[in-house]
DNA sequence: AGCGTAACTGCATCGAGTGCAGAATTGCAA
DNA sequence: TTGCAATTCTGCACTCGATGCAGTTACGCT
């Protein structure tokens, strides 16, 4: 049951990224202080950090999400499939879910990943602990075909091969000018073609 | 030529990386104030930020070094190569280098590495970088097998498996007092298993 | 209505990091 | 050796992120 109290909070809380969302597109992420962030979502500075526990965590509102989502489709396997099918299919299972991926906040979480060294750590902290999450559930379900080891390669090469992809992509002079949806389709393809080894081999 | 300045400036910086050494490993990393290194290796602490960025940077001082030694094993390629065998090569070829890697400093670092959140995001950050500067020098050593999106592929599938294969070994119980040579098999064994899709396709 | 608990807030404090200006050191030439 | 220019070092003042603490406010429940 969500009470009045978790449904304010949750309010404050988006409020939260909104504001620091709508000022960093206009001030930059530097110039903006973490009590105008919270002046603007009208909270005492204090206790933004009882929201967040640091100010580049707004940028990354629902980063639980996602490993739940890569989890799920872990768990849903069909009996015929081989772990690699398994991390294929994880890419078109969130394929809903990424077109929520593409909004204003992404869109601006992505160019700071990019320029703010503290945003980009975060981010790949993020990235290796969804990383390491996935391998524990995948060795899991498939313990006659996996070790540790290898579980932890297989889903480090998948997920370097798509961000070594997305990168190469993003690395295109003006590619954070250009349309995000013909941006979709590229990585689209670009992640066919990175996968192309695993889904051919055997 | 190296004038005294130089070599001033080198011993400075030296001593600097030995004494935050020594205090991280005494006291910790959070517990150790910037102040405190520096007045252990006897220059004010405003002078501290003139040899490192900050306050992580002196856990990382030859992160050149390394990108420079996988640039090395691109460039000496022999003509039959595929790129992923030059990728594997660089491992090998890290074989004596790797042990250098392996000794105080390394450990310290490794830990801290899993331990601090800042620490752990500016290695991912670097990580990041060598893997780009990579995976352009094999594109333009094989410019007719690669595109740049396949590289990054290549590459990020590359130092995804080892890097997930490396934690995967790290994570196993009593690993740090473990055999380093008996590590460095499994790493290489559990690479060689994940890259198999491009050593085999076409 | 009233009580216990959880959330909010201001305040004081610490440490990282920066700009600035002056002192100290080094390189170089006369 | 001496003098000058350039570089480096250093202290000082300051900003900002983050935390601990304590008092206040708001909510949930009986």
């Amino acid at each position: 049951m969500t009470s009045l109290r978790d449904r304010k909070r949750e309010r404050t809380r988006r409020a939260l990224v909104e504001a620091a969302t709508e000022l960093f597109e206009t001030r930059g992420y530097d110039e903006t202080t973490v009590a105008d962030i919270a002046a603007a979502a009208e909270i005492g500075t204090r206790t933004f950090f009882s929201y967040f526990a640091s100010k580049e965590e707004v940028l990354f509102p629902e980063a639980d999400a996602r490993i739940a989502a890569a989890v799920e489709a872990v768990a849903t396997r069909t009996p015929g499939e081989t772990p690699a099918e398994v991390l294929v299919r994880t890419l078109t299972d969130l394929g809903p879910a990424a077109d929520e991926m593409l909004g204003r906040t992404a869109a601006l979480r992505l160019r700071l990943t990019a320029t703010v060294p503290a945003v980009r750590g975060r981010g790949l902290q993020l990235q290796l602990d969804a990383q390491r999450e996935i391998a524990r559930h995948l060795r899991d379900a498939f313990p006659d075909q996996l070790d540790e080891v290898s579980a932890g390669a297989l889903v480090g090469a998948f997920i370097g091969a798509v961000t070594g992809a997305l990168q190469a992509i993003l690395d295109r002079p003006g590619a954070l000018d250009g349309d995000p949806a013909a941006m979709r389709e590229d990585l689209k393809a670009a992640t066919k073609v990175a996968l192309r080894p695993w889904t051919q081999a055997e």
